[in-house]
DNA sequence: GTGAAAGCGCTAACAC
DNA sequence: GTGTTAGCGCTTTCAC
């Protein structure tokens, strides 16, 4: 078998320790932020290290530390654009602060057990999880072991655990406001069968802001997801079509599948006929078709502030549980 | 500070052993698949460490091993719907297959050689990359440092690098045929200006094909990526409207950008006015306003054959390159 | 501020 | 098939 390029043999602490004239110590204080060690040797470490490409091996490190700079990312429907966009986000950010993603993509038929496995012997300084259906026995063991966890857009109530979720009060009430200054009277929302936390707290604002004002919301039920959600929907929308009608979507996959059958299948003008607004702001929100109107999350500051919780847990593992609220943002566009 | 749930001590294989009755390499071998270890120490062996709770560490493991099971997957773009599809499927089949996917998420500004040594510090047992613009240094390292590489969507030759592509060629020239036998004569391609290794061989198969029918393509540049990029190549294609005209975009993104503009901003009618053919088939690309004609690559294959070319290169490190194709098929929709 | 020594938890080579 | 021994490469007391 023929060798074009040599392999490097790794090198170790050990070789940089001899070429620079100290010990294996030195080096690894040299390695290590905030370790006291004199700025000359420092240098002397450092030039040796670079002269010998040597890296710090995190195998090694973490053996000895008993933790790794790893966080788990659970995340399922990577379908849906802001998953991808949230964990894109967050994969930046953790990268950025010094850790390193792990991604475990999960649906109906995972096996927790063998995830939790995954993350506990890897030994993952925290772990992240942004997906509808709970994994229970991950969040309970992760709690149990101290494994720094965030939830995102999740409410479960555990110990050790924190959170971050989206203003969902305030987007719900501007949803309702955005349609009733549209002018419409007569309200539905769509609900999916799988619908989470955060879309069951949104409907609930939108409702209750609504009913402040004595104004009724029909919910309609449907058992697809996402745009397919959406185009299921269609049919009971069409039936209250003569009356004065508002729609929210607390997903705008939802709403994208509501307006797009409503126009091109039905030719239903929106917004004369109707008002719709959808919740997230995804890219295909602005897209010419759906023109959508919409309450807008910003991934990045969930990444951020999710970033920050995991650090600070990392400090004080046994600390009480933080909530962490997100601002949320109306996006006009033609929709309503 | 309140200790509601007690931590666990972390339990070792130590352990284990003293309460089995056997020795640390029994219970080594016990988690071992296909080491030389008697039915029976082995249930001895698994019941004690049932009991435990014992799991082993994977950094200790792999300080041992030299490798870990970690896999980098580098990628860019992830809000290209048909990237996080991608990401989703790779890292289920890696999971599946025993390996940890780590996920980078690149941009231009992103630092090649920071990234370049988190890989390499974590001994990663390989690394695939699917990103449009190419980290040549990363590439080259991991060549040289044999760190299995595989290449999605790209065609650089490198030693001891594996790639995958989808049959450019197949596509390109059935994008071609099935504009033609709509009764399309006059052609137009949309080429974004940061267009990949697989764009160029999709379209230069296109405009081949069309030669041998002694049919000429124009090509339209834009700017912008995906979605703003096919409706900025609207201008264009309107110019040219008058004539028998088929458009093919190498990328779904951004034959929605132009179908969505043309169809809601222009009022053109498609099929009747021109026929529209895209590449990937998005989720998107069936939605009712787009309706788009298609060339289908499954991300499931791309992500099990990857797998399998790492698995190879992780068996022989020193084989040289291997090339694997993955086939396309036609996804006829209302846009031709 | 620095080095020596003792592990972190595991696997592999070697005897038995 | 099994136990013993010797590390994998690093960090970390502990003296100095």
């Amino acid at each position: 078998m023929a060798h074009d390029i040599p392999k490097i043999p790794s090198v170790t602490s050990f070789d940089v320790a001899k070429l620079a004239g100290v010990s294996r110590s030195a080096v690894s204080r040299a390695f290590t932020p905030g370790s006291s060690i004199s700025e000359k040797t420092r240098k002397k470490v450092l030039i040796a290290a670079t002269e010998l490409g040597y890296r710090v091996n995190q195998m090694a490190r973490a053996l000895n530390k008993q933790r790794t700079d790893l966080v788990g990312m659970i995340a399922s429907r990577m379908s849906n654009p802001y998953r991808s966009e949230q964990i894109d986000a967050l994969a930046k950010h953790l990268v950025r602060e010094g850790f390193r993603p792990m991604l475990f993509c999960i649906d109906e038929d995972m096996d927790e057990e063998q995830l939790l496995s995954i993350l506990l012997n890897y030994q993952v300084s925290g772990v992240v999880i942004t997906s509808d259906a709970p994994p229970v026995e991950i969040c309970n063991e992760c709690a149990r072991m101290r494994v720094p966890l965030a939830l995102v857009d999740r409410i479960d109530d555990l110990p050790f655990v924190d959170r971050i979720n989206g203003d969902n009060l305030k987007g719900g009430r501007m949803a309702a406001e955005v349609l009733m200054s549209a002018g419409r009277r007569d309200f539905i929302v769509v609900q999916q069968e799988t619908i989470g936390y955060s879309g069951a707290a949104r409907i609930a604002a939108f409702t209750e802001r609504l009913s402040q004002e004595g104004l009724k919301t029909r919910v309609v039920n449907v058992d697809a997801n996402e745009y397919e959600g959406g185009a299921e929907a269609v049919t009971e929308v069409l039936k209250s079509l003569d009356q004065n009608l508002g729609v929210f979507c607390p997903s705008d996959t939802v709403a994208l599948g509501l307006i797009d059958t409503l126009r091109n299948k039905h030719n239903v003008r929106i917004p004369q006929q109707l008002s719709l607004i959808g919740y997230d702001d995804i890219p295909q929100a602005s897209w010419s078709f759906a023109d959508l109107t919409t309450i807008k999350q910003s991934v990045d500051e969930f990444a951020r502030v999710t970033v920050e919780l995991l650090r600070e847990r990392i400090r004080h593992p046994d600390a009480k549980p933080k909530n962490k609220i997100v601002d949320v943002t109306l996006v006009r566009r033609g929709s309503v």
